[in-house]
DNA sequence: ATGGCTGTTATAAACAGA
């Protein structure tokens, strides 16, 4: 089974893209982030003729998550995390899936660094560990698949030196990653290729895509129940070459049957 | 260091993204 995290940086904008990739990939479940659409405008009827039912919380212009799947309906666990009733931000939604728990996440930007909007990455960043934990004690098998906004090494940025101010890639942020990693989670990617450069996010400025300037933002973490079926895992670095595609780069893995 | 590009929309003397 294929599952896939892609943030599309717009689901209406891209929706060629998006129809494009699905047929070509088929992925079986995806978490999709930066819809920028409110609920009415989700594209359902091309994604239900494409072969997948789809579950989302949208938000006007900005934000915004969805999972895909044709292998059932999603069942919606959640939407939203607990924590802070002041935030309006559609930045997660988790439902079970082909016997799966999946919670497809789009983790703060947080720049410019420091602010209110650090401040606010932060806190999200402990409503979301909070939220993960307690789905670790439950022993299901659980993916966090999204856009966590976050290098977690300097093996995830092209030129380290350059980003450690940022909100992306600052000590508070990534120690922050690392434990959450830590509570028992397998970062995919970097499990299967640990020495290995790979990207799933190139800026739209300065041809960062053909200088391979890239960064490793968009992540997927399997809880124990779940990490021993790994098979394989990756992107799909070409999508990133299209006419009207996203900044990011679909990411995802395979698990064994 | 700066500014480069893109999507959404209050169509910009805008904002946010990363």
């Amino acid at each position: 089974m294929r599952i896939a995290t892609y943030n599309v940086n717009g689901v209406n904008g891209r929706l060629p893209v998006l129809l494009r990739w699905l047929e070509e990939t088929q992925p079986h479940v995806v978490c999709l982030q930066e819809l920028k659409a409110p609920d009415e405008k989700f594209p359902e009827e091309a994604i239900k003729a494409a072969g997948y039912d789809a579950i989302w919380h949208g938000q006007k212009s900005w934000n915004g998550v969805a999972i895909l799947s044709r292998v059932g309906k999603p069942q919606e666990t959640q939407r939203g995390l607990a924590g802070d009733p002041e935030d309006t931000h559609s930045r997660y939604i988790e439902a079970a899936v082909g016997g799966i728990l999946i919670g497809g996440l789009y983790l703060p930007n947080g720049n410019p660094r420091p602010g209110p909007k650090f401040d606010y990455k932060l806190r999200w960043f402990e409503r979301f560990a909070e939220h993960a934990q307690g789905l670790l004690d439950t022993k299901l098998p659980v993916i966090l698949a999204g856009d966590y906004n976050v290098m977690p090494t300097e093996l995830d940025v092209y030129k380290p030196e350059r980003w450690t101010d940022d909100a992306l890639f600052a000590p508070e942020i990534r120690h922050a990653f690392a434990a959450l990693v830590s509570q028992g989670w397998t970062d995919a990617l970097r499990h299967l290729h640990p020495a290995e450069t790979i990207y799933t996010f190139f800026d739209y400025f300065r041809n960062a895509y053909v200088r391979n300037a890239g960064l490793r933002i968009d992540h997927l973490l399997l809880s124990p129940a779940i990490a021993p079926r790994l098979d394989s895992a990756g992107t799909d670095h070409h999508v990133r070459g299209w006419e009207k595609t996203s900044d990011h780069v679909p990411t995802w893995i395979e698990l064994k049957d």
